[in-house]
DNA sequence: AATGAATGAGTTTTCATTCAT
DNA sequence: AATGAATGAAAACTCATTCAT
């Protein structure tokens, strides 16, 4: 687990401070690059920010790309768990706007790592596209199919299940990646910006995918 | 509309040169900058792209900043067009739909636009703010009041003019900011990806709006 | 002609700046290399010897390694052509002899080409192995083929020509390699340490190859 | 004797783990420096190389410099054992040769040691001049004396001592110096290089020595 | 209008050494 | 005696921009 550290692989068990340390750097990369994206931002940032020397931050990572790809990794998992637990038992509608609402959370509450991955697709995914070609494939491919059974089976209305989860993303991950222009947008309703984007997505896709009447 | 130019203080009209080599800058920068954002790309990768020399690309233009911020002046309105052809006396249905459907093409047709636009949306807007905060505001605040004088008259379902706006952006937009994630998940199925996502967006818009039976 | 030239490559012929400085910073270069080795040795250094700042040397190679490079490559060039001036149709004895001294005068008058080469084949030679085990090899082979013909057939006596090459270029090369430590054993001596060399290794090799009579 | 360790100020005596580990670094930093020259090195090598933290290596010896220096020192005197042991009274050719035997079986055992040197040397030894100048020197001119008195009697042809001395060094140690490029050029006759030196050399050196019959 | 030349201010590391425990 | 942590000083480049022609 803590074979990323530049120091750590040479001990077993990372001490307090390393512990401590680790966290704090990548804190702030996750606020740097975020913000800047990976060639805007400089270690001398993320190390101002993380309240610690440019050599000393050198001295748990490796690299300005490994810290950044160590964000990555660890977001891409926290990223799709919505989408695991989507319950092919559980019923298809409050399953999908469940979804929906999780995503729309994760937007709300980790705007930076919605931000951080957004800016690494925007530039063909050039860090991680093995992953996205990978886990993440697996991961959409086997619920676009749990999605197609339950078109199949009139439980929802038919729809191709890959745009519609390129839809939910897009949707939710709009309140994180371009909450600058959304804020600027609503002006003073910016403040229950995601309350009123829970309900109007949540209609949004309930009427999607209820199954039409007859 | 040519005070951009470095030189241009001397000469009242841009001679043909200019607006040549002009012309083939920005459509090289917008190549790079769409593709490495604004920190992540250099003057000489732009100028090697429109086949200028270094300092060359200087003598049109006084700084890389310069060629951004043009860059993005000019997005702006090609972006907004397709909202400023919302016709107020139009169908309603038809009016949003065929909104989508412009706003998908140019997806299709300026990935490129949308990616730098993006870019500098993700960064916080800190050199387009004040375009959004003005005329970009203005236009959407204008054209939520004609959705929502339609959802008032009962002519389309009740919906937050806003949210429904911003939907169409998130949905639309993600095909080309997004992707390489896209066409990644899809494999094959990339090839058709947006003639599905138009089938797919008409229907999710038209179910959003039809009126409630009743 | 002009390749190795980070500039050049984009211009067919150098101006006459280009070869100036070019001219200067392989100069300045050897002084330096020479002398401190390639690590030992920093860009700083090398551009100060040379009258240029830092980032200017680097206008003009791509990087250290690049200088060191084409040094190198050049040196070779000239270290072997004695050994390509070996002539097979000549007196054997004199022929050798005549090696030894023109090896002799390129140690006195080039002895930091000498060290140059000196410091990689110490260090393992990691950036020159190729050379030696293609150009340099084929060469040796050749003239020991020479020099093992002059053998057989009786014309000098009987010596392992690899061996005796190397004793050749050791001990012509050890006047420039080893000057610090000569000039300091021989003291006064040290001012006619060539003439005295030259002497003394025209005499030990002609003994070496005499053949014995009979 | 101690008087290179750090702490050795404090004890009078060396405990046997200070002599372990002092002996260890030096194995290591020998290994190190003789591949990579001194600015090459790292302490970090050298510590890795010896199984050391690089904080508990400075705690046995002040400095990188500080280690250098001792092996320099350490290595002169095995370095010049041969010349010592070379025995007036013995028989000049037997005493000569059996010298250049000794000297190439430290090239063949003690390459690191040779190859530590000639760097050093060939730097213009900023290091060990003083050494050079004083007890080097002592002893060559000393064994020169002997060379000469042994001309002068008729025992040996006539020669110039230095120069004699100067071509024993240059050809015995160019095995260890020069290795990479001699094992190269052999190719698979490299594994009897060794072997293949002691017998040209030997012949090499005896030619030269025989007094001229008459 | 164009370009070869030059540079100051970064930016990412590297490394010998010190500090605290 | 040992080591995890920390750092100042350097070193190899990079890059937007300016200068001279």
């Amino acid at each position: 687990m803590w074979g990323f550290l530049a120091r750590a692989a040479e001990s077993k068990t990372p001490t307090r401070i390393q512990r401590e340390k680790t966290g704090l750097i990548l804190k702030a990369a996750l606020e740097v690059f975020s913000t800047y994206g990976f060639r805007g931002s400089t270690i001398d940032q993320i190390a101002t920010e993380a309240g610690l020397s440019k050599p000393n931050l050198l001295y748990y990572f490796d690299s300005k790309e490994a810290i950044h790809a160590l964000l990555l990794e660890h977001l891409l998992d926290t990223w799709l768990d919505p989408l695991r637990a989507l319950d092919p038992k559980g019923d298809p509608v409050s399953e999908i706007t469940g979804y929906v609402i999780r995503k729309l959370e994760l937007s709300r509450d980790y705007p930076r790592e919605s931000r951080l991955f957004a800016n690494e697709i925007l530039q063909g995914a050039p860090r991680v596209m093995g992953l996205i070609k990978g886990p993440l494939k697996t991961l959409v491919d086997n619920r676009a199919a749990v999605i197609s059974d339950w078109s199949k089976s009139g439980r929802i209305a038919d729809v191709d299940p890959y745009h519609l989860i390129f839809s939910i993303w897009a949707t939710t991950q709009h309140y994180a990646d371009f909450d600058s222009q959304v804020s600027a947008v609503l002006g003073d309703a910016a403040e229950r910006r995601f309350e009123a984007a829970a309900d109007y997505l949540t209609t949004l896709f309930t009427k999607m995918l209820l199954p039409s009447a007859g």
